[in-house]
DNA sequence: ACCTGTTTCAAACAGGCGTTTCAATCAACT
DNA sequence: AGTTGATTGAAACGCCTGTTTGAAACAGGT
């Protein structure tokens, strides 16, 4: 850590590495201050206690890395909207090995178990781009129902958080040097593609009328 | 829990609780014997200590919970087949509030964060699985490279996995009563539209000319 | 009844944790 | 220099955790 910043910042960046690798339970203050080469009683006397040095963390952890700038260009066709979100979701989620990498872990550590400080997470940054992406779709689907646009936003959204979450999986399924080849530019294509040929000729959803008709739907 | 049941019996249901909940971290053994009606020496005498538990508890998991029946039959068309793959996945992963619920989310810990117990578990379970959806895949793409089809695995169960990974922030994107129309027929519905459209009319992948084209030629 | 091995119990233990304390240090202003 | 306020430092404090202890209760066999 650079030693001429104030101690402020290289405990937040401190608290940062070790709560995005061991989160919050698992993280010793005492860790952060060594890695922040500052006192023990500092993360005290700068923020209270260790929850909010926490909430601090992720806040601080959200307003500088997660925001994409979103390309509101409506001449272009959704098929490229599409991709360009799909290309600035994936970025921020295989993010590794960068420098602001903790943010992206920690972020994903708020999405799968949120504390109080996700709160203000889901407003600011994930309800933009949620929006954003039902945009998009509803310009694919102008005639879909609310509940299956939320259902193919997920579908999009769940098939980039797959390449986070279940990275350590597929890495033994797949091994480590095939999984290095599913790349950035080779999975926008894919999802992007996947997607956009779902969204184009899947079949209007089946309209329920009764409770009869979701087991007429489970016999397909 | 039942007080007939043996005190190790009822040791693993009450830590396969806590342990989903909360994680091996966070979950304390004193509330896991509370929750066993046992005392608190009991952990130690028949497990030894906290960690042999947590694996203990782990493999009883998957030992009855996973294992899902796979209907070979070769008769069904593609589609069919991958219904019931979704069908059978989605089962396991909304399981909320079932008896046996503790087991899935504990599992899907294992799968973010992995620790030396879910070894055997991808061995024994998910990859069996995995090799299966690949089978279907391979059905609707015969001509897909061995990456290509990974990708359209991982894209399947990437929509499946993120209503268990996503549902906290889901749940705050749409509402909670909304999330809960989607239900497992909905789902099953839907991915299944969405991923056979997306497989049977997704255009072949991007032929690699370039550096790169070694490692296709790699993949045959 | 007696012994024997297993299981339960209440209580205490040792260690690590977040946190507090208070004196020492530093920076800036009079 | 002297004073004031903010920051740092080393050490200690409680508290909560997993774990251990040794005696008590139980079961089964002789």
């Amino acid at each position: 850590m650079e030693a001429q910043d104030p101690t402020k910042v290289r405990l937040l960046e401190a608290a940062g590495e070790e709560f995005a690798d061991k989160g919050f339970a698992v993280a010793r203050v005492r860790d952060i201050c060594v890695r922040a080469a500052a006192n023990g009683a500092a993360v005290n006397y700068h923020f209270g206690d260790k929850e909010q040095l926490y909430v601090e963390t992720v806040l601080s952890a959200h307003h500088c890395g997660m925001d994409m700038h979103l390309p509101r260009s409506e001449e272009s066709t959704p098929a490229e909207q599409l991709r360009a979100f799909v290309h600035g979701f994936l970025s921020r989620v295989l993010a590794l090995g960068e420098p602001m990498d903790w943010r992206h872990r920690l972020m994903l550590r708020e999405l799968i178990q949120p504390t109080s400080a996700s709160d203000v997470l889901v407003r600011e940054v994930i309800r933009p781009k949620f929006e954003r992406l039902l945009e998009i779709l509803r310009r694919f689907r102008p005639d879909a129902e609310e509940r299956s646009l939320y259902a193919m936003a997920f579908s999009v959204i769940g098939q980039c958080l797959h390449y986070q979450m279940g990275r350590p999986v597929a890495e033994r399924l797949i091994g480590v040097e095939t999984m290095e080849t599913l790349d950035l530019e080779f999975l926008t294509d894919h999802i992007t593609r996947f997607s956009v040929a779902a969204l184009e000729s899947m079949p209007p959803e089946i309209a329920v009328t009764g409770p009869s008709a979701q087991e007429a739907t489970l016999l397909g």
